[in-house]
DNA sequence: TTTTTTCGAGACGCTCAGTCTAATATTGGT
DNA sequence: ACCAATATTAGACTGAGCGTCTCGAAAAAA
């Protein structure tokens, strides 16, 4: 069962001071996390699948995280992290109009979905579906990286009301949860259809759909 | 662990020709499937769980199904079937604008939420996100069924077209396709919040959006 | 009646997730 | 240089769930 796939064989005992980032246990388990968890979600993500992905022992595993909940509360946080720069890069670009930064993130998630072939999603949505049969402590962080993601893209909304770009009527908050709720649903779809077409429709629509 | 929760304890041998409705075996699990795949969906719904809650052994489950992912793919069938009738009954209601139809859907889809607490989200939906770790097989299912409410909603948008209630130079396929991958995102969103909030706010702006 | 068909009952094996304990190597203090 | 404390790996162990199988019982058909 145990096929470390390309990791040489881990030694036993205290390691060493020095750890890169390529050998660390725990980077190595977070990582692979990350690529299970956005491909199957939290339940269906074996431990061992993960584990075996980088030539981890399971007591490994449970050294670094309490239990699989903790891992996933762990998941979370970085991939809400991670996400979170994505989206600065894009919304925060000076080059381009605000409304254009929107567009852009969508061309990079896309890109993004594509590079590996639609078959990971996003690790919040992921699991947001799944709530039914998570622990209970997900929900406020999930709700919480949503709303991180809304602050940020109602930001940019608002510097394209500045700009003319859009209604200054319109409600830009508002306008963000509803960018992050059909979003979801479009990433979804994504991974069903092997496709790219449920995210450009749904940005196209999205951007079509603004108040002028 | 047997708790024939609230049925009369079942009959041996072959039963009667005559079976209603409430004491068919197959249709019990059938019910009892969708209410535990709309809330945990199908990897995390476990046989035993969906048995136990119905009182119904092991043996009558795969005498009545190959496998649970046949049993998988009839409670698609079934599920398409009841929501393809819930569309009809509002999106063909002669006594509403085409576009008040799909007011009538959605508020209609909110109250079956929230008599649920959010807590059962939407089948094809569930099953759509878990197709990373789902049978090949239901891939091609799932996307017949969109397409099939893609249709439904399509046509009730031509309607509003000549209701002038929406421009006629608008592509009505294309926005019914829009429709259903935000609504499958509020419907997930809403199970986590636990709130009608995304449902009404996907509506509103898709409602909002549409070319005049 | 006798035979055949239909279905319910639940034990069984197998696989696998998640937990826990013991073994082993390194560090840091003296 | 040694020893204690610490960090990490190794893998055994437990329990649960899926799918199978055999048997039992009752209705239907002959």
């Amino acid at each position: 069962m145990h096929t470390p796939t390309l990791m040489p064989p881990r030694r036993r005992g205290r390691p060493p001071k020095s750890r890169d980032a390529l050998t660390d246990t725990r980077e190595l388990l977070l990582r692979a996390g990350l690529e299970t968890l956005t491909e199957k979600g939290f339940a269906t993500a074996g431990l061992d699948e993960i584990l075996g992905r980088v030539g981890v022992p399971k007591g490994s595993f449970y050294h670094y995280f309490a239990s699989k909940e903790a891992f996933g509360l762990a998941l979370i946080e970085r991939y809400a992290h991670f996400f979170a720069r994505k989206l600065d890069r894009h919304l925060l670009c000076a080059e381009l109009t605000p409304l254009a930064r929107v567009q852009a993130f969508v061309d990079d998630a896309q890109a993004g979905m594509a590079r590996y072939d639609y078959r990971r999603g996003c690790l919040i949505g992921n699991l947001g579906q799944e709530m039914g049969a998570l622990p209970e402590s997900f929900r406020a962080q999930l709700q919480a990286v949503f709303a991180d993601w809304q602050a940020r893209l109602a930001a940019c909304l608002r510097l394209a009301q500045q700009a003319d770009e859009m209604s200054v009527t319109a409600d830009a908050e508002q306008l963000a949860a509803f960018f992050w709720i059909g979003w979801e649903g479009a990433v979804l779809r994504a991974k069903l259809a092997q496709s790219a077409e449920p995210l450009t429709v749904f940005a196209r629509f999205f951007l079509a759909g603004l108040p002028r």
